[in-house]
DNA sequence: TAATTAATTTAGGTATGTCTAAAATATTTT
DNA sequence: AAAATATTTTAGACATACCTAAATTAATTA
């Protein structure tokens, strides 16, 4: 049970390599976790030798990087921090939704065992966030994530949103003016040919869809 | 309305000059800050010239330093938001009254005047933290407080415990094994010439505590 | 397959916040 | 008022986490 202490930016390079990597499965290149924290390519090669140094990631030069078992476990650490405060700021501090990512992203990097597990026990064990991603528990066990987005549905069926992918306010935005949360039932009507959006129904109401909004919308199929 | 970003070690250099100061009164040296923040006195001159070119503290080669009156505003919102993060993990995620102050230490180093505002309503606007030190407002207002300690009253006297001033493990450890708290009436029923301890009556049972101990428990006269 | 382009790494640099050792200044003791 | 001691500052280093520019390797295109 010795507990590595990370920085902060050594937790966010490890939490975008999980993310990157498919839980794990997945090579990563540098490139993508240069884009993803907005931090050059030269640096994310020093931290890349930093974290392996420490037996969190596996790097062959010029390959790519795979996050390893041990590095799993903190990731998985670290997103159940980030969900379990999203969640608490949705809930009882009546955030919007697009307002509580960014307050995660710095609360999760407090670090007190004590701190999470009362949280969660507060929280009644939520299983997942405002946005739907599952909340690994306290083991680093987390529950089956659906995979179908409302683009993967045919014309005439319907599902339940249950995930929202991107939290771009922009996005949160367009979300909330489509009157689309987590739990709304919608149903294809049309699919375009032109620009492959998508024609759906909404508590009655029909709206177009593009085709990126339409992925980043997962659902279970009804 | 420019809100300067500081760093968390510019927080806490901050926080503690405030502190050492009595509320910008006095003039705070190198070495004690030095002790309460655990950093050389080399370190501290460091800070202290970054913070005197940022107009956060006055300083006098060989002198002293003195907080600025913008020093004090922000001093006032870091103490704000460690006491009511305070408030929350005590009254809300049942922590200890020694197992807070260290989390919130680090607690109040996020930066969202929206994440401490909503806290704020959502504990009720609390004016004392657990510990019974005042919570600044919003505006850094903030309430009077209790100067005298048990060790001022005069045998006979009768005080409420309104204030802890020391926050060591090992100090509320005796507090709890004292059934001290705030709200706690004590009554003064002898001092010990010889080594200046204290003979107390708490819930009818009588006590003995040191001096320090008693400089440490501030009280409202009856 | 050779040339070009893209991705990645290395080399060398900067800001922050710390340190130790030495110098400068202030305070206390004799 | 010297001398001794204590406090504070300066000088020079180091780790972290970034950066830009150049070198290396891989992938794509001609
Ligand atoms: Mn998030
Ligand atoms: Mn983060
Ligand atoms: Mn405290
Ligand atoms: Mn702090």
């Amino acid at each position: 049970m010795t507990n590595i202490v990370l920085s902060k930016s050594e937790e966010n390079y490890l939490k975008s390599i999980y993310n990157l990597s498919d839980s794990g499965s997945k090579l990563v290149t540098t490139n993508s976790i240069s884009k993803i924290l907005n931090i050059e390519p030269a640096s994310v090669s020093d931290m890349i030798k930093k974290l392996s140094k420490k037996n969190l990631i596996y790097h062959q030069k010029y390959k790519g990087t795979q996050i390893s078992k041990n590095g799993i476990k903190i990731a998985l650490q670290i997103i159940r921090k980030h969900r379990l405060w999203e969640v608490f700021l949705f809930e009882k501090l009546n955030f919007k939704w697009d307002e509580i990512h960014e307050v995660a992203e710095e609360l999760e990097h407090v670090s007190s065992n004590q701190l999470i597990d009362n949280l969660d026990k507060y929280l009644k064990y939520p299983k997942i966030d405002p946005h739907g991603d599952p909340i690994p528990n306290k083991l680093g066990e987390i529950d089956f994530v659906d995979k179908i987005s409302i683009y993967d549905l045919n014309i005439g069926q319907k599902g339940i949103v249950s995930r929202i992918i991107n939290e771009d306010e922009e996005f949160f935005n367009l979300l909330n003016k489509l009157k689309i949360e987590i739990g709304t039932e919608v149903k294809i009507i049309d699919k375009i040919e032109y620009d492959s959006s998508i024609e759906i129904l909404i508590n009655n109401r029909s709206v177009i869809i593009s085709k990126v909004v339409a992925e980043n919308i997962k659902i279970t199929k009804v």
